[in-house]
DNA sequence: GAAAAAACTGACCATTTGGTCAGTTTTCCC
DNA sequence: GGGAAAACTGACCAAATGGTCAGTTTTTTC
């Protein structure tokens, strides 16, 4: 792996864990084996070192989005099928998903989070023109963000060292359960 | 209000919204329209100040686990009584849980945060009793995670102002799909 | 209304923060 | 192997941070 990307996975790992604000430059430098300056080198500055920790995972975000564009999700497949492209997308980005869900407030601040902030709205839109009002609404917010922290903080809840293939039944059943979504054909009726 | 609970609440609506490294004693002081050395001289450090602003809460976390000592949360019954009484909690402290679920990282370095993921901890324990596996540990996780989420940034999910009865019956429902206990009594086998 | 206690403050301090820069080392390419 | 580009560094800087302290203002108490 090249310096930059280590540079970058450090990061995004801090920030994920310890907060954006609690994650110095110095922190990242020692942990990747190089000086301050060196950081500072590849990323002009901590704002852009945030940009950059997100910026795969926000196209990534948007290219789902983009192509559920006109798919209103009526149908029970098209549901199924969205549910495991999301769940996909929160496992392989989960460190950035974490972020931008736990960092919201520095929106005004940050393109990258301004911009996830605002793909975060257009996909809770989506998801509950399925649902319909404020409980709804809540429900996929506590999945969303719910998913989030615990593939983050897994260890924390005493579920260690999972493989991506045994957390992704898991987690489709629950967000499946949560929103409402793409219910499995023996569903009764709510 | 007493200045010393004005700075408190303010403290407390930074941590949970900010994060504790983001929200400086300065920011807090401004806020109170007071002086740093003032907040400094209600409290005499930053630690001591987070500390106070967790401790109520921390009090009450504690009582209803006490209370739950050797109730094993075998009935639907006490099982609906727990969850009740969660949801008061959630709602009542929703500030300080947020802070607590969102900074474990902080445990070594904070006595409350220490205390608190204690606590957690026997919480979690408790409630996965009745469930079994990772599958379970990780519903729960989900739900206490993605509950104090919505609670405090209920803004950012288009769920605006709602009060705390109109909040409460919802949540109890979340809580109750999500967890597993206390399904009410018109439940389907899952 | 005086004395005492509580509340508050500006000035100051050491440390840490994000960031710059001139110069050095390493890597790449012909 | 020589020159150019990329990678890296220590020294430095201004601003912000948590915290101290001596002294002032306000409130309480008798």
């Amino acid at each position: 792996m090249s310096q930059h990307d280590l540079i970058l996975d450090i990061a995004r790992d801090g920030f994920a864990h310890r907060g954006i604000a609690a994650t110095t430059i110095q922190d990242i430098a020692d942990r990747a084996g190089v000086s301050k300056a060196s950081v500072l080198y590849h990323f002009s500055s901590k704002d852009q070192l945030v940009d950059a920790a997100l910026e795969p995972s926000l196209g990534a975000l948007s290219g789902l989005l983009d192509s559920l564009a006109d798919d209103p999700l009526s149908s029970a497949e098209s549901q199924r099928a969205f549910l495991e492209r999301f769940v996909d997308f929160l496992i392989n980005h989960r460190l950035a998903a974490h972020i931008v869900v736990s960092h919201p407030y520095l929106a005004d601040d940050s393109k990258s989070l301004g911009r996830a902030t605002v793909l975060m709205g257009l996909l809770a839109e989506k998801v509950s023109q399925a649902g319909l009002g404020d409980f709804d609404r809540l429900r996929v917010g506590v999945a969303v963000s719910g998913a989030t922290y615990a593939l983050v903080s897994a260890g924390q809840l005493g579920v260690e060292q999972m493989s991506n293939d045994e957390l992704r039944p898991m987690l489709t059943e629950v967000l499946r359960e949560m929103t409402g979504l793409s219910a499995p054909s023996e569903q009764v009726s709510s």
